[in-house]
DNA sequence: TTCTGACACTCTAGGCAGAGAGTGTCAGCT
DNA sequence: AGCTGACACTCTCTGCCTAGAGTGTCAGAA
């Protein structure tokens, strides 16, 4: 159980699991397919993860991790407000529900994030919505609680009408600039 | 086939209908209960309506058709434009899903939208949109459109989130304050 | 150690048949 | 006319079975 070798073959197997599950879905996703792409035996993946659900959870985490990292970068740019919040909003609500949308089966990330996954899902939520409390709180923001509500709630809604166009990039500008305005 | 006769019976079955598909749902509702229900027989039920769909696309279309004249209405009245917001979210987007989530099986309503009742939620959904759109248009807002898509859309992520408590309704009073603000 | 072939077990998919419920539409009663 | 009882039809639900796929875990090879 070498370190930096372990961590390769980890790896190896979330990506393999990521082009498995993007194409068929978690249920439609074999063990044995999963092995094959990351080029090793079937038995093999239970040295690394304990079941399907634990690979699943783990490539979820690395996931939203990433976009987390890049949106809470986006806010400590220098710029003005606005454009703060505009490049927070495409990282994170934006960039995500693109990768979800570009393949079939994406929508087995958003159950996941109600089920067996959750844990891992309220944690990078957590971070992203302290990091962004702060943010407004700090530039003096009359209900920061409210306005990151708005911010990440509004979203789902932009989604749910169109997960996948161009106007859904425009329609989070706009909350970004509106809720940049009633901040200031 | 009198008039005002006719109304009478047709209000009586769309009673009877709500109070069952709001227990049972569509699919468990069967047109013997309905009949029950508004104190007839079942063949009765197909003098006033085709079938079943048609019994609820009418009752659909009187609920989203009392709520917008409400929601319509909270725009004109005398006061600032964040209490005109605030009244027409409430009625709209407020009552609505709460008179959806009291009850089992709301969720019908919902997926009716995208079903055989498209049209009707459709009908209504563009009176709501042409006047909110036209309200805040001659308010003097930049950008009257985005500010409608922000209205409406927003809601729905906010439902998603908690679909029944008080900090839905608080949430839809930011909204407004925050809407209003970035329209002056 | 690191991994694999083989095993036992569970679980879902699918086909099939019968029963029952529910729908829509008559001819005929009031 | 307005309405109902009865009818034929469809369709879903249920139980039951079988075959097959997929999972997790060994003992033992490399």
């Amino acid at each position: 159980m070498a370190g930096p070798q372990e961590d390769e073959k980890r790896n190896r197997i979330l990506d393999a699991a990521l082009g498995k599950f993007a194409a068929y879905g978690f249920a439609r996703t074999s063990m044995a397919d999963i092995a094959e792409a990351a080029e090793m035996s079937r038995p093999a993946l239970y040295q690394y993860f304990a079941n399907k659900e634990d690979i699943f959870r783990a490539m979820l985490e690395r996931i939203l991790e990433a976009a987390a990292e890049k949106a809470i970068a986006a806010l400590q740019s220098e710029s003005d407000m606005e454009a703060q919040l505009d490049g927070f909003l495409q990282r994170w609500t934006g960039d995500l529900t693109e990768q979800m949308r570009s393949t079939e089966h994406g929508d087995d990330l958003v159950e996941a994030k109600t089920g067996y996954a959750k844990p891992v899902s309220d944690a990078v939520n957590g971070r992203i919505r302290r990091a962004l409390h702060k943010h407004l709180a700090s530039a003096g923001a009359d209900d920061p609680g409210a306005a990151v509500d708005l911010l990440l709630l509004a979203p789902l809604g932009f989604k749910y009408d169109d997960p996948t166009t161009a106007r859904f990039r425009k329609r989070l500008q706009s909350l970004a600039a509106s809720v940049a305005a009633s901040v200031s």
